[in-house]
DNA sequence: ATGCCGTCATAATCTACGGTTATGAGGACG
DNA sequence: CGTCCTCATAACCGTAGATTATGACGGCAT
């Protein structure tokens, strides 16, 4: 009994939406280059693993139905974040020629790079961007040897030899399931609290990882779990093991879902700076200015 | 050409993920409930579709590469939408004996339902919710008929038969696409301005429509395309049709990603309540009271 | 050292899913 | 009433992806 097949293929839900789009399976498939009863035998497929009925089917076209409408809507997130995905492979991916080359730290390339790049390719798809991930160190060190012409990064130790345009603030959250102890929690955690109670946490050189251990200078506990990616410690929290202390960037998704609840606390500065560098002295090329723009604009969270 | 086929399974994204949680491609394997060696090759395939090196393979087990970790960060975010549609899915399929029924309108449906049942799934597993969808006035005829437990409705008109209690304000906004001339507008727009421009628009008796000419009601130019749902609508904003007036629920993403432009709009109110309705008189049970309390305090935005 | 435990990759084989073309049924519309 | 569109069904076929079996490689105990 493979988990609900369904959801497991996209061909489907392309059409689906196809379909809310034109009015019409045969023109659904045309778009999505395949033939009428393709289309039309997996759509149908789709309703029978759903036990839904997606379409109103006339002999003058078909028509979503409302349960279709909600269904054609979740698709539509789910295609947008797969094509974001595409891009931020696309820019990873070494191109050819890039006409800009930017490095970015592990939390920028995940959450906010993908959105820039999409806005920049709208808007200029003429430039090509090259996008290399690092920690935030190495970035800086990418700038300054010229190997970069921008970079992005995470965390409020700045080396000399870069000029920097602070972008936004980014904060760190407590965040537990919802079935944890603490989601139910009305009063605030204190800072003794969390440096008494073991986390989950991401391996050391993480700037996750050292931002938390900067902030609880007064020795922290002995971590619970140590693991080696944000989603890897996000899958953990969720699963109920423990507590963990992660970007408002990786978890707010999640949060907003419900799927994870955060833990205000109390006497603790957990934010940190997330900024652009360049090389000192260094003039921007246009390529580099419309992305920084972009970046500055893009969500002054 | 079939369009990059590697965005097309999700089967080696579930696989990647997993990896990166639990470092060995033989455990991932073991969950997902297929061979290693189908894990093996499915992940290589990943790999070579996407020309990018994913894993650092070792005879102890393997480890995300840079790339990786940004992959699997967008695999994982993919996969929880999935998870959040197959949440909708279950609670719209009737269930042989639902302990709650609500009903809802499109919108929340759509955007706000999902995120309330799996949260109320999360904490109180036992409680089985059947969601129908309608339009607001029908939500409110089931809910006075006493069919539905429970109703969610986005209309500031009310039939007196009912109680209700505000959960949040939805706001209607002008989106254009990036491309679109009034993306780089600095100053607001008229009431006017967009009272006399042709618009894409939802059919008649779409809550946004009603909405929309309500607020309009100095006779509103002709539309410019009518169709019939908001992902439709979208589509034809994106792919640079025109400008369409949509719910900052059905558009909030896309904002935030830059694949749409909000417009200020000058002169217009075009906010709408939210609001959970039930008959008048009716003492709410225990899994609506947590219900509506999940709803209120959700997104309070 | 050496043998055992784990890891991952390769090879050979087979099944079944999903694609295609061809055709038929049914309503809309001139 | 015939034509033209829609969608569904049927028969056929190719291949992607699964499986089992096996081999190579490194770590770690004895």
């Amino acid at each position: 009994m493979r988990t609900q097949r369904w959801a497991s293929d996209l061909g489907p839900l392309r059409l689906l939406v196809a379909v809310g789009e034109h009015g019409s399976i045969t023109e659904a498939a045309r778009l999505e280059g395949v033939s009428q009863p393709a289309a039309s035998k997996q759509i149908a497929a789709l309703e029978r693993a759903m036990s839904l009925p997606l379409l109103r089917r006339a002999p003058s076209g078909s028509t979503l139905t409302a349960e279709g409408e909600v269904v054609a809507s979740w698709a539509g997130r789910v295609l947008a974040t797969v094509e974001q995905m595409r891009g931020a492979v696309e820019s990873m991916r070494v191109h050819a020629d890039p006409d800009l080359v930017v490095a970015a730290s592990m939390t920028v390339a995940e959450h906010l790079a993908p959105a820039w790049l999409s806005t920049l390719r709208a808007t200029r798809p003429d430039v090509h961007v090259g996008l290399r991930v690092t920690n935030s160190h190495d970035v800086q060190e990418l700038v300054v040897r010229g190997e970069v012409d921008l970079g992005f990064v995470e965390t409020a130790t700045l080396d000399p030899r870069v000029e920097s345009r602070r972008l936004m603030r980014d904060r760190l959250a407590v965040v537990v399931a919802p079935t944890h102890a603490w989601a139910a929690r009305r009063r605030s955690l204190g800072a003794e609290d969390l440096a008494r109670t073991p986390l989950i946490v991401r391996e050391h050189g993480s700037g996750t990882r050292d931002t938390l251990d900067r902030v609880l200078r007064a020795n922290p506990a002995d971590p619970l779990l140590v693991l080696g990616s944000n989603e890897a410690v996000k899958g953990a929290v969720k699963a109920g093991v423990g507590a963990a202390v992660l970007s408002v960037l990786a978890v707010g998704e999640d949060v907003r879902r419900g799927q994870l609840v955060e833990v205000a606390v109390d006497g603790l500065d957990l934010h940190r700076p997330i900024s652009a560098v360049w090389r000192r002295g260094q003039r921007l090329g246009d390529a580099s200015r419309t992305l920084l723009r972009t970046a500055a604009s893009g969500s002054p969270a």
